[in-house]
RNA sequence: UGGGUUAUUGUGUAACGGUAGCACGGCAGUUUUUGGUGCUGCUUGUCUAGGUUCGAAUCCUAGUGACCCAACCA
């Protein structure tokens, strides 16, 4: 059981820092905005942050990244804390940035004392005016030589309510003529009479992320701060800052989100689709959120399994969906109680089946040796599936047909003798016989059959409504597609059985109960389920090479 | 036309100058009271062109493609 894995590369600069006692304990933080819900694209960054200080016996921080007053919520902070719960990590300390708001105004006074930032009353279209561009340089303004002393009195004034929203700005000194866009002279605080979902209305000026995020992990000591590549233009104004104003060095180090075949990860798309009624909420089985995958039946298992997977480097990636419902079949294989449910029934009658029926056992889960037997009702009258039988039957096919035999699960062999039809010609009854012999666990009849069909007791049928959930996206590569994303959305994602009919056992299901439908796929309850009226999401169907040959 | 990051099979990801491996997918076989699971085997890959070297995915040079950066968002 020893496998040689390699490490990844931040594995590989943590392994160094702590051979060269650079650091004796690595401090890694998550450090979500609280202004909508997480996916999986998150889900890959929890694992990697908790992931890494757990291998190495460090700890994480949950740091909330809430400087941006008009797009948090409350809400978000309660959702993220669960998400992150329910993937199975506990937080060393639950922080905010907004903790850190006098610290970092102390901060911003040290740059303004030093002449590294001033106080600029242009316009947000003025300041980008002089920015220049890539290829010209930006021109510095008259507020760029503002004294210490008025500059110093300035943000004293911004803080203390004197200016409208946009009025001034605060802008770090740097370098107006950098490649490094962001290095030209970058705005640090703004202006925002917005009330704040922790601060109340304690504030009126907001530290901007480039100004906030390396000081805050600076003062938590973040060994390691593991952020997504779009920052790395960033990274030389996180260390500048930290050099400026001689605290704790923390460093930044980043990897590439993860993308995923038919779907959408960015939290403004995600949105749209919620507000636009596109999906049922941002927990809908179908969305790419955490919440969404766990009402589908995602189990934590498979997403920390998935996450593991995928691996972690720099390139851009573009995983495929498959892999994610590879793992969450994997671990629910394991675990999954088997059950018996037929969504489009087709009645046979078993016509030398004598008495009122009998209870079968059936194992619970074959991949578990412990995981024990329930009893389902076996009678006369039974359902199975409607394509489960086949009047002209090509060759190959083991289900049933006029002659042919199969063996109902965990029951008996039955042969189909009859076909019963209605005046338009549709198939509405079987009539069959069964051999008395070929009882399950007790079979002396030696008959052999190739098919095993799931079926369920006509009188005992539990109805149940069962959804079924296909990729949202018609589209394998959503973002880089032409056009509104919007134009790609799957119209047939969603698929709802009204009425399926279950075994009776089925009626004890519970929120946390993992089913394996017997050759259908693997099902769990939904929130919107009543003991009145069972509904069931469908987390991911089977393999199914029948289906495939069949083409 | 500026700066940055990146390029290994269909998709991901290893290889740290010395046999291009692993996972998913695909294909074939086998097992099976789930056409599921398990097991076995197979599965056209180092962006291009030069160079250094006994030997290059790896080092050098020159190209090419992809992605990111000019929000008072994070």
């Amino acid at each position: 059981m020893s496998e040689e894995r390699s490490l990844n590369f931040i594995e590989e600069i943590i392994e160094a820092d702590l051979a060269s006692g650079k650091h004796t304990q690595i401090l890694t933080r998550f450090p979500p905005e609280p202004n909508g819900y997480l996916h999986i694209g998150h889900a890959k960054s929890i694992c990697l942050n908790f992931g890494l200080a757990k291998k190495y016996g460090g700890e994480t921080n949950l740091r909330f990244d809430d400087t941006n007053p008009v797009t948090e919520d409350t809400e978000y902070v309660e959702s993220i804390k669960d998400d992150v719960q329910w993937l199975g990590f506990q937080w060393a300390k639950e922080l905010y940035a907004s903790d850190y708001f006098e610290q970092l105004y102390q901060f911003a006074v040290q740059l303004i004392a030093k002449g590294l930032a001033y106080v600029d009353d242009s316009t947000s279209e003025e300041i980008a005016a002089q920015k220049g561009t890539p290829t010209v340089s930006g021109v510095p303004n008259v507020y760029r030589s503002r004294s210490v002393e008025e500059n110093l009195q300035l943000f004293a004034d911004m803080r203390a309510g004197k200016f409208a929203d946009g009025q001034k700005v605060l802008r770090a000194k740097i370098d107006l003529a950098s490649p490094n866009m962001l290095l030209r002279d970058p705005i640090i605080y703004r202006i925002k009479h917005a009330h704040h979902h922790r601060t109340g209305d304690a504030w009126c000026i907001y530290p901007m992320y480039d100004f906030a995020h390396g000081q805050s992990d600076s003062i938590e000591n973040i060994t390691h701060s593991i952020c997504t590549l779009e920052f790395i233009p960033h990274r030389p104004m996180y260390d500048w800052c930290i050099e400026q104003l001689g605290i704790y060095p923390s460093h930044q180090y980043e990897f590439a989100r993860l993308n995923m075949t038919y779907t959408v990860m960015s939290k403004r798309k995600l949105l749209q689709l919620v507000n636009e009624g596109h999906v049922n909420g941002w927990d809908d089985p179908r969305m790419s959120t955490i919440s969404g995958m766990r009402r589908r039946g995602f189990t934590p298992e498979s997403l920390r399994e998935f996450c593991d997977k995928i691996g972690v480097a720099k390139r851009e990636n573009l995983i495929d969906f498959g892999l994610l419902e590879f793992c969450v079949r994997e671990h629910l294989n394991k675990v999954a109680q088997r059950r018996m449910v037929v969504f489009d029934p087709l009645k046979i009658v078993i016509t030398n089946y004598e008495g009122d029926g009998e209870d079968l056992p059936s194992e619970n889960n074959p991949e578990d040796p412990n995981g024990g037997e329930r009893m389902v009702p076996f009678t006369k009258e039974l359902y199975i599936e409607r394509d489960d039988f086949m009047e002209v039957a090509p060759k190959k096919y083991f289900r049933l047909a006029p002659g042919q035999s199969v063996r109902l699960k965990s029951a008996y062999i039955i042969q189909c003798n009859e076909v019963i039809k209605d005046e338009a010609g549709n198939i509405t009854q079987l009539n069959c016989t069964y051999l008395p012999n070929s009882k399950s666990g007790n079979d002396t009849s030696g008959v052999v059959v190739k098919g095993t069909l799931h079926w369920v007791s006509a009188a005992h049928a539990l109805p149940v409504e069962v959804r079924i959930y296909d990729r949202l996206f018609t589209e394998e590569n959503v973002a880089a597609a032409e056009g509104d994303f919007k134009d790609y959305i799957n119209k047939d994602s969603l698929k709802i059985i009204p009425q399926a009919f279950a075994e009776p056992f089925l009626a004890q299901a519970t929120l946390s109960d993992r089913f394996q439908f017997i050759r259908k796929g693997y099902y769990c309850i939904d929130k919107e389920s009543t003991p009145e009226k069972l509904v069931f999401n469908q987390t991911v169907n089977l393999k199914d090479t029948w289906s495939k040959v069949n083409k």
